[in-house]
DNA sequence: ATTGTAAAGGCGCATAAGCGCATATAAGCC
DNA sequence: GGCTTATATGCGCTTATGCGCCTTTACAAT
């Protein structure tokens, strides 16, 4: 029951909502997610955080890098379901059809990207 | 995708969980929610009030009564199978019975039975 | 060991949520 | 009209959330 609006809670906002839409493409990694969506490091970092705290999302780490992607077993039947109905849903949002595909540009590098990416040193 | 955020949010609480598990049973109104959760009306109708702005309830008036029930038409394919998921969830969790079975003794009376309930004048 | 780099975490701030109290609204009855 | 009753709402308070800035951790390479 607390666990269930825990879980809702976590869907509850537009950013995680845009990385769970990531995510159901493939793994990434939290710079890769920056990159996709154009948020800071933190504000990934977090998101993802909070995703995983809620039972969405299994780690792996790779090197430096720490990859995230969907948990189908750890998040339980109930929210199995809404997960599908959320990618359903997503699937046919343009909006979010735009992340997925920066997501194709994206680099797996860092936050320093970010600097490159505009020129600066 | 704003607006999937925002039903999300509505579902993210607890009380409003117990809310859909009550009309998931049946058409109810503010002061049936009040008796069978136990709680006050301010919260009842405020949480109410929530889950029809988000989309999930509509709302029926029969001379002073508010009578809500789940809107399936009105809130969109990704919510229908998002609360029918929740739905086979609360139907097996022992917390949210103890609700419905007090609905089942609530009566269509007021805030006044609160008082009379306790034997207060 | 030192340096570079990906990700996480503390702190502070601005904003929003939840709810109780008191009051307003609206419908019914006399 | 006035009185009762079911629900809604304004206000204020407390707590929670989101996020930016800055620092820290953890791993890698030299």
């Amino acid at each position: 029951m607390r666990g269930m609006a825990r879980g809702f809670k976590a869907l509850s906002d537009e950013t995680r909502l845009r990385i769970l839409n990531l995510l159901l493409e493939r793994e990434c990694c939290v710079c890769e997610v920056m990159q996709a969506l154009e948020i800071s490091q933190t504000r990934a970092s977090r998101n993802l955080g909070a995703l995983y705290d809620a039972g969405f999302l299994k780690l792996r780490r790779d090197g430096l890098w720490a990859l995230y992607s969907i948990d189908r077993e750890g998040m339980g039947e109930c929210f199995s379901a809404v997960v599908e109905a959320v990618g359903r849903a997503l699937e046919a949002n343009p909006e979010v059809a735009r992340d997925r595909e920066r997501l194709r540009k994206a680099e797996r590098v860092g936050p320093g990207c970010e600097v490159r990416a505009t020129g600066q040193v």
